[in-house]
DNA sequence: GACAATTAAATCGTGCGCGATATAATTTGC
DNA sequence: GCAAATTATATCGCGCACGATTTAATTGTC
């Protein structure tokens, strides 16, 4: 039993809430996308390509933070399910850009409702959410 | 292309924000952790029984907020590594009671530095670094 | 005290995450 | 122009996460 540092102890860290609340809110999300046959992993690549359809992997990886390992069988997961085409990029092969098909576009209204069916299930005060954000915004900002 | 909701933004949405925190500060652990051969999800383990030895898996679950199908590999991996033992309860034979080993109290010590590392390393804010673990902390208990 | 219900771990299958490395295409330097 | 460096994906291996189910022990009910 060695002295105990204040850091160590599990209530006093940041990492453990913000791992917590991570997976707490991807088990919310979980049996909704279920429904449609994804995972909040894939829901996050299509909420990126529903805003800016056409990119390629690399940028993909940008906006999500994921990078190949993770991306590649992940998108040829969706490619599988028709959600989206892997073209290679005609002006520089090293590239694959991904295109939403009409089914992955589809699901952009089948899930509209999911972020306000969340809001309202779990009735989270608008505010603090905003805060919440901000300041995981600025933490992110610093880590990247 | 259907009617663009807010709310399904990925810039309007809480969930990514906190996803990518929780990713990137699982990241900056990893290195550190990795020269005791540790992984983040066991170093929070390891945190849990620091502080609360002799806990059984059940317990360990309700702290961490993990089920039985993560943990019950998990803990025979730390076994293996011994760092802890995993001794059936004699009153309840159904529970399974986690100790740790002279080598998992040791890494205590070793790893006492690494908060303050981290919190050097990366030079966020105090006082943001609290106030988003107030909102994290409400937001957990909202959920859980 | 037998038997149904409950509880604690374990097991199984699938999909991330990610470090490390490989492969192939493009760019750079000379 | 061609070899070396760089870049974009892909592949590999391992360890989570977690829903669903199984197994074994305990508790509750009559």
């Amino acid at each position: 039993m060695s002295p105990t540092n204040d850091h160590q102890i599990l209530e006093n860290q940041l990492c453990f809430p913000l791992y917590a609340a991570s997976r707490l809110v991807t088990r919310l999300y979980q049996p909704l996308l279920e429904q449609y046959n994804l995972t909040y992993t894939q829901y996050i690549v299509l909420m990126i390509l529903w805003q800016d359809d056409g990119l390629s992997v690399k940028q993909i990886g940008e906006k999500s933070l994921l990078n190949s390992n993770t991306l590649t069988p992940l998108l040829k997961r969706m490619q599988q399910a028709q959600l989206l085409e892997r073209i290679k990029n005609k002006s520089d092969e090293r590239q694959v850009d991904i295109k939403l098909t009409p089914k992955g576009w589809q699901l952009k209204q089948d899930l509209a409702c999911i972020p306000q069916q969340l809001i309202n299930q779990t009735d989270y005060d608008t505010e603090k959410g905003k805060q919440l954000k901000t300041l995981l915004e600025q933490l992110i900002a610093q880590l990247k």
